[in-house]
DNA sequence: TGGCTTACTGCAAAAATTGGCAAGAAGGGG
DNA sequence: CCCCTTCTTGCCAATTTTTGCAGTAAGCCA
């Protein structure tokens, strides 16, 4: 991880922002979550580390992040925001509305979307991390039931 | 609007759940911002009409009607949550990450993915309201800049 | 229409998120 | 290596959003 943190590093300086300790550790918390984490968790976790970090700091570092690039949030509209670190591979989320089931798809299905939307309106759609809602199979099935 | 007030009413009892005067004036109150409003509008509209009705009425109703889909909600990262009443045609939006920028897209660039995303997966998407994020021009050309 | 069940609402309190500000520290230049 | 500029942080207060609860009323059935 040592290697990537200097990798990251690097982002956040070419980005014009500065490397800080805070800013070190909460990255890390996220990191050592493996997949989704809440904010809540990367709280306890960066506290282990250094307790003095404050909320605030933690919600400001956050966002900077996932402005960044370097983290991904996931709204699942369960009231909960998820975060995870950005991976190299792209990959995306099917999450259907009704029983929040989440689903991962591969990336191939929506190059051509994003190939077009780029060409047509000038836009770079953010590949990184997309999710669609809808209603998966199962659910659908259950919903033309009644 | 009346009109469709009664149609609003069915889907909202079909799912199961109560049509109160409540409901009705926020969905009305959503209804009459033509294309976006935030919370704050509708809540102010709403208590033109009854100013009884309390924040916390607000935002489950809202968060109730989101989940039914009479209303769409877009969160464009920049502190406010917006809604709009479900709009019969389908519409998509492109919202900049970096400049909070909003561009509506045409229906027709999505088809094939989210045909491809049924076939495969067994997932259909909602193609009610999409938000995709990402950079736009003037951003990405600014951001190369430097 | 009257009674019943249970969802919905308003209120109050709690929890989450954001913003202002002065002190502290990162990064660049000498 | 030290200094200077300016971004960051922690603290505190304000604001926004969620939650628990008891009274109220919508919808159903006789």
């Amino acid at each position: 991880m040592s290697h990537k943190s200097i990798e990251y590093e690097d982002i956040i300086r070419a980005a014009g922002h500065r490397v800080t300790p805070q800013r070190i550790h909460i990255l890390d918390a996220v990191c050592a979550a493996n997949g989704h984490t809440t904010l809540g968790e990367v709280y306890a976790r960066v506290r282990q580390v250094d307790p003095s970090i404050d909320r605030s700091t933690l919600y400001r570092t956050l966002k900077l992040f996932v402005e960044l690039g370097l983290v991904v949030s996931a709204d699942k509209h369960d009231g909960e925001t998820y975060y995870e670190i950005a991976k190299p591979h792209h990959h995306h989320h099917l999450v259907c509305r009704k029983c929040g089931q989440e689903r991962e798809i591969d990336h191939a299905v929506i190059t051509r979307m994003v190939e077009q939307v780029l060409s047509d309106y000038d836009f770079r759609v953010d590949t990184n991390h997309l999710i669609l809602f809808g209603i998966c199979g199962a659910c659908a099935a259950q919903l033309s039931d009644r």
